[in-house]
RNA sequence: UCCUCAGUAGCUCAAUGGUAGAGCAUCCGGCUGUUAACCGGAGGGUUGUAGGUUCGAGUCCUACCUGAGGAGCCA
């Protein structure tokens, strides 16, 4: 990595480094431009825990080696002031990280007064109002490095695969699948809405390209108040021409053991931060169980689980309704891979949905959803590909004709079966990084209750 | 929208209906290897808001505000 340093800054004799590859210079002098992390003293010694983003690195200071100015800078120095530290590096068992700096000088940039985050313990509802500082803080740092990788491998992965990059447009005319509640927002003198997936967009271009995929934020205006929901919130949905459901669950497979694996290679110093149990990433493998929707009713009504459930003040699992938060915990809870599960009834799932041939009241669809109480991460299936099916879906769906004549043209012009699924990137950040709180896997959380920073 | 819980110092939390407390942070002093350092000292309060009960309310009652967790809905 070579580092951006304004001209006024460079010195012909001094290497300027980062803290990530500290290692490699050992023994000589450099200079690390960051921010204090914290500060402890010892009568004629004092420890900088200097951070630059991308490490921690110690910086001591002895009295008697450096001058009296140098060293009364050291002691005066706050929490999350601006510096420059310059000193030899040197391998020492006793520092944080392994190598530590010998100070020689420092130059404070700015002051920083009553950094509100102390190194204790704080509430989430503070913690959130100072986002815009919370984002120094190790796992917060960790958990949106482990974000920027699995977001990286996901266009890598699509990519490596001939996908083509389909951005769908935020601002739509009207509820793509009329169901969830939409953000209105002013569009001149008319009523724009927030997009709540890019799919309907998407599978145009697919007839176009072949294989194409989105990647962008999504909103939905409900009323959700829990861990797992965020106002806004990023979704990448692939979509493949000729596919059908089996080519989607293999395709979706292959996904989610990909990120897991590029987190576990790239990832571990900051899953070790997080204290992740990497032994539970390592068992995410191919094959992934598959059950049918039928077949996991039928495990939810078995009268152990039943009895669990009323145990737990958990509704009761109803057959041909969605399954609820209880009934997941049940289907994942013993199982150490994410479970696919397919077939859902065509009447709880969304208007464009394949019926099954087989059985037209099950639709080819699939959930996937994660182990540890993660729930649905990723949801997809093949969609309806004749032409007078999908008008009387519309038209059952109560849904406006004249909105959708365009994506009842892609069945007018060489239909052909397609599919594509929709994976929330929040949820399988907060899964791969161990963490309780969805809102923490994104940098700025919009929420019910918070619109600030 | 419904259910449950919480609101006391900058932060995290104590306080049988009877004088408002501690740790951290901040400031001052001490210490040559600290690991959320430690030791001594100082400053810091309209107990979410408005009413009510009581000789007396942080504590009990009512309403409201704010937040959290869950349900439903969903990724």
């Amino acid at each position: 990595m070579t580092p951006i340093i304004p001209a006024s800054l460079r010195s012909a004799s001094v290497q300027t480094t980062t803290i990530r590859t500290i290692g490699a210079h050992d023994g000589r002098d450099v200079r690390i431009r960051g921010w204090l992390y914290n500060k402890r003293e010892k009568g004629k010694l004092v420890f900088l825990i200097v951070r630059d983003g991308t490490g921690y690195l110690q910086a001591v200071a002895f009295q008697p080696e450096v001058p009296p100015d140098v060293f009364e800078t050291c002691q005066k120095v706050t929490q999350e002031s601006s510096l420059e530290v310059r000193g030899s590096i040197r391998k020492d068992d006793r520092a944080p990280g392994g190598y530590e700096m010998k100070l020689q000088s420092i130059t404070v940039h700015q002051v920083a007064q009553d950094y509100p985050i102390s190194p204790k313990e704080h509430g989430p509802d503070f913690l959130l109002d100072h986002r815009h500082l919370w984002l120094r803080s190790s796992k917060q740092h960790a958990l949106l490095k482990i974000r920027s990788e699995i977001c990286q491998a996901i266009r890598d992965f699509f990519y490596e695969r001939d996908f083509v990059l389909i951005d769908s447009p935020i601002l739509t005319p009207a509820a793509c699948e009329g169901t969830s509640t939409l953000f209105e927002t002013d569009y001149f003198d008319r009523k724009a809405y927030l997009s709540q997936s890019g799919q309907l967009y998407l599978e145009p271009a697919c007839m176009a390209f072949g294989r194409v995929y989105c990647f962008g934020p999504t909103f939905r205006a409900e009323k959700s108040k829990t861990r797992r929901h965020l106002t806004e919130f990023w979704m990448v949905e692939p979509e493949v021409a000729y596919a059908d459901l089996d080519d989607l669950l293999d395709l979706a497979e292959d996904f989610v053991v990909t990120l897991v694996a590029r987190a576990l290679d790239r990832c571990r110093p900051e899953l070790t931060t997080l204290e992740r149990d990497i032994t539970r990433l390592e068992r995410i493998q191919k094959p992934f169980p598959r059950l049918t929707y039928d077949e996991a009713a039928a495990v939810l009504m078995r009268p152990e689980i039943q009895s669990r459930a009323r145990g737990q003040d958990a509704p009761p699992f109803v057959p041909g309704s969605d399954f609820g938060a209880f009934d997941e915990t049940v289907l994942t809870e013993t199982l150490e891979r994410p479970v696919m599960i397919t077939r859902y009834p065509t009447k709880i799932k969304a208007f464009y949905m394949q019926p099954d041939p087989q059985n037209p009241d099950r639709a080819l669809c699939v959930d996937v959803l994660a182990p540890e109480g993660y729930g649905e991460i990723v949801g997809g299936s093949q969609r309806i590909h004749d032409h007078d099916l999908l008008l009387r879906r519309i038209q059952e769906h109560g849904l406006p004709l004249e909105a959708f004549r365009w994506y009842l043209d892609i069945r007018r012009y060489g239909s052909v079966p397609h599919a594509g699924f929709g994976m929330g990137i929040e949820r399988f950040v907060s899964w791969v990084a161990g963490i309780h709180h969805l809102r923490e896997a994104i940098p700025y959380p919009r929420t019910l209750n918070r619109l600030y920073p």
